[in-house]
DNA sequence: TGGGATCATTAATCCAGGTTAATCCAGCCG
DNA sequence: CGGCTGGATTAACCTGGATTAATGATCCCA
């Protein structure tokens, strides 16, 4: 399902490759990732940029104990700035959840492209602004939110990324995710997760098959869980091309 | 109390000042905030950058039935990006705690400035990743983490931060918080936050005076609780001259 | 074709932290 | 000096979600 994407012009990478014709470059010569792999250790010395061309990666954090919470979900077209205020540690464990394809590009090379193209450092700005701006509304919800708002918010942000990638809204969209990872995903067990979900089910708010493929039946329903205006949060979590 | 990190050359703009001449302009040319003011709402127009001279600030996201949940304290020295993905309105409300100092930088002069100093664009990028890495670790607590290790875990992060900031971590620190606001900062209720707090002070871990002026007695249990190593923590949430 | 894995689902039990409300304390103002 | 206000503190009680455990459903592989 995600393997179509592997070409820069379409796809998540669309903004970034109209903004560079480097970009383009670094796109074709991304390295594949299997599944499963673990890219980035928290703690590692690293001070990169890292670009998915495909696929999707998660960066986590977890406490010795082994209990992991999902920082963010990394998808095609995003831009990870792993690096720690130090500038050469990274803070995050980073791990490809579907098979993916990354470009990893130096700072220093990074600095010069962007450098080169306004354009590019727009749409690179516009990304981390994203990126920034659904972080803020997890925190909210992790600190302030009940598990079904979590829950509801989770599925209208990944589908709304997803819509950015071109998905539609109105059909039915994987998510290569289990519920634990979900659980990690909004601090909650993935016991809980299933209750949760499964009762949006009952309530005909959304309908699932084979697990974890989602359709949204009652968007209006969700968003009201999620505490959220679905047009807001769009503009808010998505990076607009400049 | 903070009113003496006035001036550029000391405090929390060092690393910042020593990269650029243009900043010290802005440094001196800094507005002049009263506590309380909330300077941005969330959903307000609004595309520029925010340096702090001198001040708490607060940034916060609420549902409309008023629970609000702090982002993110904004300390000498930060500077704040609150610009949505769409790259004209805000996600974040933001608000001074203290009377506070500062500039308001359009993109494009800001733009031009990073260009012009690579000093400068080094030295914010530290101080993006140092604020990035506070975010996860605190999105990692407020999904995993138990109240005290919250509490614990804000404690030493505002002493860190302040340390840095030129302060003796053996001394009694100041925090112009209520206990309402550090709940919204850790996810807690405020009694619950009280609870926690006497607790820590029962068993002589930490030590309080006029209710919210700390002194850490025993760091190594304080960083056991939060669940840190303190050296590994200050590396990354603060950003490193480079 | 029959184990093993790995996940999802559901029910039973428990507890951390929310809620409510009463009390206290300091600063402030008339 | 007395009342008022905004916070801190504490106790009593309740609930949402964790934990544990048992049961299914798939898929994989020998």
């Amino acid at each position: 399902m995600w393997q179509d994407q592997t070409r820069c012009a379409q796809g998540g990478m669309t903004a970034l490759c109209a903004a560079s014709e480097q970009i383009r470059t670094f796109a074709r010569t991304a390295q594949q990732i299997r599944a499963g792999t673990v890219i980035l250790q928290d703690g590692d010395e690293f001070d990169k940029v890292i670009l998915v061309v495909d696929g999707w990666l998660s960066s986590s954090k977890s406490f010795e104990d082994g209990e992991a919470q999902i920082i963010d979900f990394i998808l095609p077209g995003d831009i990870l700035y792993a690096t720690n205020g130090d500038g050469t540690t990274v803070g995050l464990t980073l791990e490809a959840i579907t098979d993916a394809r990354v470009s990893i590009v130096p700072v220093r090379t990074w600095q010069t492209m962007l450098k080169a193209s306004p354009d590019l450092a727009r749409a690179v700005g516009r990304i981390r602004a994203a990126a920034q701006a659904r972080t803020s509304e997890r925190l909210l919800r992790l600190g302030k939110g009940s598990a079904p708002m979590r829950i509801a918010f989770a599925i209208l942000e990944l589908s709304l990324r997803l819509r950015s990638l071109g998905h539609d809204m109105e059909e039915t969209f994987h998510l290569p995710l289990t519920q634990k990872a979900i659980g990690d995903y909004t601090g909650l067990s993935s016991v809980h997760v299933c209750r949760t979900m499964r009762r949006l089910v009952r309530h005909n708010i959304i309908e699932t098959s084979d697990h974890i493929d989602i359709r949204i039946l009652d968007l209006a329903a969700l968003s009201e869980i999620a505490g959220i205006d679905v047009e807001r949060l769009e503009q808010e979590i998505t990076p607009t091309a400049a």
